[in-house]
DNA sequence: GTGAAAGCGCTAACAA
DNA sequence: TTGTTAGCGCTTTCAC
């Protein structure tokens, strides 16, 4: 087979500028120690000639491979992609990564690797050698895994955790989940909800303790009590079906749910009751993924910023690159509520 | 910056096997010509080593990169990424793409370039030169778009051109859109529908014309009339709230959309005038998106297999690569019909 | 401020 | 069947 060889070179660049290959590299890079008129001679060069760098030949000598790899679970992933109930994480990923590594010159690529295997370590060492990624985006449950984080650090790749702030080598990143909840729980007090109750995710993820939190934060400061409007969902709607019953036998007027699908299953339970929503009975939901504008009422629900946290990831991550500081703390980056029409003022008075 | 460098590199596998890097490589890429034993030493100190070969190396120094690109229509992708809709085209083509490159040893890669600007041949040579993939997979409309056809044909990267059949360079696929609009047409034919209708999709979309083909074969098989059956969309939600009056005005008792959107906007068009759905009228639509399952009632669906056919379209690159023969026809990866709650008999007769 | 030389990890071509 | 040699396109030294 014939080796393919790059159309336009940096030594064509340099033939045409009448300057050396290191010259060219330099314009490119956007080092310092070039004068003016040599740059705008090699910058003309480059656009007459449409050469681009080989993203291929720059990690081969340098030290950056202009790749960011966003990691998700495997399992989890393609059982989204395969149901096709509209499960958008990657493709926000996607939105919020592409575009921002686009404005870079970093391409962003996807990765899914096995949680459950006892071959994470083997399988994700052999992701970053054939990559060699400048950066990783680790999102829930890697973004807390100790065994992902340390092997990346050790392997010198700049990551950034999504959904964790566990200490640890790493740009921690939230989406303000306790912020979200206590902002939920006000709109929904504010309805004039006194009974709110929440359906609490699982709590090997992070998240759903701080959005406990910030829940019993909002309540606490209504003066209202959260006395049985706790209960125990793990994401699923069997859970949602389980836990909905229980807050509406302990008098919730309202419901918010940890995730899309434990508040579509509390939809199901107001309606197999002849709970009229949002009269009887309100519900908030949290992640608004495109199923809620499809439910019936469309749900009033937290929007995740995934696309957000995903794009200030990348930055994050090539701001390492670059030499410059990093945020020592979590970055929030904050939540919004949309507000559609699962919400309203209870109708009966509370007790 | 320190220069990163690999962690196992060839050299340390032939040094651990005692063999020369060639043998390693030849190895490693499956040449013949090793004798057996050769290879199982070698194959056991990669595996003791935990060796992957830098995918950035052997593209500078062979012919493959490893790599096969995804192309999308910029603007559409976004826009379906930000709408937040549940459109998964592009989440459907990772869950076929990624894991069949993966069982290869390539990676699929995103790429969006912008079809309206003046500037495609200077964005996709970039994209070309940055990457240097083994292969592109074309969706539409940029697979029929023989600007980019013949710039990726001059690179001399194999491509695979989903829902084109138009002849020219590069794998031609399709998801059998007139087999799956004949389906369609025939499912309600034996509900007992005589006057059914067609919302088509915009024309420069080579599918709309295979689809209209489709659905007048299976009519015409079954006697029945196309007159006034046939209406002219765009996909837009707008297009359909224009087309499906016209349709049911001349008497259609169950109606085809082109696309999800369009079906959902005639669901629209059908509440308004107090029709019931499927009773009063069936409607069926094409793509299967996840919006249809949320539907009220949830639609009859042609699923689209956008998984399968670019799973295949990935492995037919990879064949061409490996140097095996390519299809001479276009493929034909079939579609399904997927019956839900919007298709039912008639229940007046028709005239 | 600029250029020349060395080498990144791997494969193609050729020699043994 | 196996090993040796010469690059691929670029960046990193280090010299000027």
């Amino acid at each position: 087979m014939a080796r393919r060889k790059q159309a336009v070179t940096i030594k064509h660049v340099a033939a045409d500028a009448g300057v050396s290959l290191q010259t060219v590299s330099r314009v490119i890079n956007k080092e310092p120690n070039v004068r003016p008129e040599m740059m705008a001679r090699v910058q003309a060069s480059i656009a007459k000639l449409g050469y681009v760098p080989s993203i291929a030949a720059q990690r081969m000598s340098g030290s950056r491979s202009y790749l960011i790899m966003a990691l998700n679970d495997r399992e989890r992933t393609i059982e989204g992609w395969r149901a096709r109930e509209g499960t958008d994480w990657v493709d926000q990923m996607l939105l919020g990564g592409m575009l921002t590594c686009a404005e870079h010159g970093y391409r962003l690529i996807v990765e899914l690797v096995d949680t459950h295997s006892d071959h994470i370590e083997r399988e994700l060492s052999a992701a970053i050698a054939a990559l060699q990624p400048d950066g990783v985006i680790l999102t829930p449950p890697h973004s807390a895994n100790p065994e992902i984080i340390s092997l990346l650090d050790a392997a010198g790749i700049d990551l950034a955790r999504i959904g964790s702030v566990i200490a640890g080598p790493g740009i921690r990143l939230t989406m303000g989940d306790d912020l979200a909840a206590a902002m939920a729980t006000r709109h929904l007090v504010e309805l004039g909800h006194r009974r709110i109750g929440l359906i609490a995710g699982p709590l090997d993820y992070e998240l759903s303790g701080w959005r406990i939190d910030g829940w019993r934060a909002a309540m606490d400061e209504a003066g209202l009590s959260t006395e049985g409007m706790l209960a125990q969902g793990d994401f699923s709607i069997e859970s949602g079906r389980m836990c909905a019953p229980q807050l509406i036998d302990a008098g919730a007027t309202a419901i918010i749910a940890s995730n899309d699908q434990m508040a579509l299953a509390t939809l199901e339970v107001a309606r197999a009751r002849g709970l009229s929503v949002p009269d009887d009975l309100s519900v908030l939901s949290f992640d608004d993924t495109p199923v809620v504008r499809f439910a019936h009422p469309p749900l009033t629900a937290v929007v995740q910023p995934i696309a957000a946290v995903t794009a200030r990831a990348v930055e994050l991550i090539i701001d390492a690159r670059a030499g410059r500081g990093l945020p020592d703390g979590p970055v929030v980056v904050e939540p919004t509520l949309a507000i559609r029409d699962s919400t309203a003022p209870p109708v009966a008075e509370p007790l």
